[in-house]
DNA sequence: TTGACACTAGACCGACCGGTCTAGAGAATC
DNA sequence: GATTCTCTAGACCGGTCGGTCTAGTGTCAA
C-alpha cells in the first residue's frame, strides 16, 4: 500500500516490515557515527528496541547482511534526493554546494560524530567482505553517476562531467573525514569552496556569480 | 648517532629501540590494511615477533598509544619525503602526480588492501579517542601544510595554495578509498588527473606542457 | 658479587563479541 | 479448534578481545 520504501525483497507482511525497517535505519545511523566494527549488536538492538532473534530472522547473514542493507538504503535515499533536485532543473553548482553544506552542518551539529556511512564502512572493510565492498563500490559509482549526469545536464561535455564528478565525490569524502577528526569544519570548507569554484568556472553558463554573502 | 628517526622519546637504550620500532612499524603497516579495530593485538605481536609484555612496557597506554605512535611515524616520514622533494626544487605538479601514482601502485600491488593509514583510523575513531584524533588532525594538517608550501614555492599565492592543498589532500584520501573498495584504480585515476590538471592550470609558469608519453 | 634497572616473556583474566537455539505469541488457513 | 507459518523474544554459547600480572633475563654500576 505505502508507495515508497521497501525496495529490498518484495512486500511480504506489514507488521514485520516496521521492525526490519527499524533495524536497517538504526544500523545506517550507527554506521555514520561509529562504523562497522564500532557498532555492537547489543547496542544496536537496544536502540532499535528489538531482540536478537529478530535480526537473524530478517538477516540470516547477520551483522554483515544488515550493514549491506543499510548501505543500500542510504545510497537509494541519496540518489533519490539527487534525482529530485536534478529533475527540478536546478543548476549543478548550487546543488553541489547545498550537498556539501548539508553534510558540513550535520557533522558540526552532531558534535563531529556524524560522517558518511559509506566512507566509514569502506575503510574498515577487507577484501574478504565481498558483499559489503560490492555494495559500497556500487554506492560510490551511483553517486558519481548522478553527479556526472547533473553536470552534463548543466551543459558540460559528458566525459569531462564524469571526471569532475569523480573528483567531487573524492573531495567530498576526504574533506568530510578531515573535518571530523579535526573537530573543525575549516578543512572541509576550504576543499569544498575551492572545488565548487573550479567546477563553476567550467560550466558553460555560470549562474549570477556568487550568492549574496550571509548578513 | 643515527641522524633520523627516533624523534619520539629520546634515545635511551639501543637494544630496546629495535623492538619498540618493530612494534610501531608493524602497527603502521597493519593500520594501512585493516584499520584500528581490524588489527588484533595477538596478530600484531606475532607479526612483530614480540610477546605481550613488551607492548605494555613500551606503551603503557596500550593499543591506542601504539596507534598514535604509528600515525606520528607515518606522518613524519611522509613530511620528510615531501620536504626532500621540495628542497630539490621540484615543480609541485609533478611532485603531486608522483605522490598520487605511488599510492595507486601501492594499492593495486597489494591486491587493493593497502590504503592510507590516517584515513583508515580516522573514520573508525570517535570523539572519545582524544589522543588518536589529535594525532590524526595534526597529521592531516601537516600534509596540507607541506603541499601548500610546495605550491607556494612554485609561485602560487599563499592563500590560494592553502585552499588548493586542502582540496588535494581531500581528493587524495577520498579517491584512494573509492579505488580500494571498488578493486579498481579508475576512480582514483579520474579524480587525480582532473585535480592535477586544474592545479597545473593555475600555476604561474607551467612546466614544458605534458611529460613525454610512455613509449 | 651483588643489586638495580630495563626489557623480555607468556600465562592468565574478565568482558564483550557475534551468533545459535528453543520457546512462544499472533494471525491466517483449513 | 487444530495446524501452520511468520515473527518476536531472550537465554545461552564459544571465541576472541584488550589488558594485567608475575617470573625471568641480560646488562650495567658499585
Amino acid at each position: 500500500m505505502s508507495p515508497n520504501s521497501a525496495a529490498t525483497s518484495a512486500a511480504s507482511s506489514s507488521s514485520s516490515a516496521s521492525t526490519r525497517d527499524r533495524l536497517v535505519d538504526t544500523m545506517a545511523a550507527a554506521l555514520c557515527r561509529r562504523g562497522y566494527h564500532g557498532v555492537g549488536l547489543a547496542e544496536l538492538l537496544e536502540q532499535a528496541g528489538a531482540p536478537k532473534g529478530v535480526l537473524y530472522h530478517h538477516f540470516p547473514g547477520g551483522k554483515a547482511e544488515l550493514a549491506v542493507a543499510a548501505i543500500q538504503r542510504v545510497v537509494e535515499r541519496l540518489a533519490t534526493s539527487l534525482d529530485r533536485v536534478a529533475a527540478a532543473g536546478a543548476d549543478p553548482v548550487p546543488m553541489l554546494r547545498h550537498w556539501m553544506a548539508a553534510a558540513e552542518q550535520q557533522l558540526s551539529r552532531s558534535g563531529f560524530e556524524h560522517g558518511c556511512p559509506l566512507a566509514t564502512v569502506a575503510l574498515e572493510s577487507t577484501a574478504e567482505d565481498v558483499a559489503l565492498r560490492a555494495a559500497l563500490a556500487e554506492g560510490f559509482a551511483t553517486l558519481r553517476g548522478r553527479l556526472a549526469t547533473a553536470l552534463a545536464a548543466g551543459g558540460m561535455a559528458p566525459p569531462r562531467a564524469i571526471r569532475l564528478a569523480a573528483l567531487a565525490v573524492a573531495a567530498y569524502e576526504g574533506a568530510l573525514m578531515q573535518a571530523r577528526v579535526a573537530g573543525d569544519v575549516q578543512p572541509m570548507r576550504d576543499a569544498a569552496e575551492t572545488l565548487l569554484e573550479l567546477i563553476g568556472a567550467e560550466m558553460p553558463m555560470p549562474p549570477p556569480p556568487p550568492p549574496p554573502p550571509p548578513p
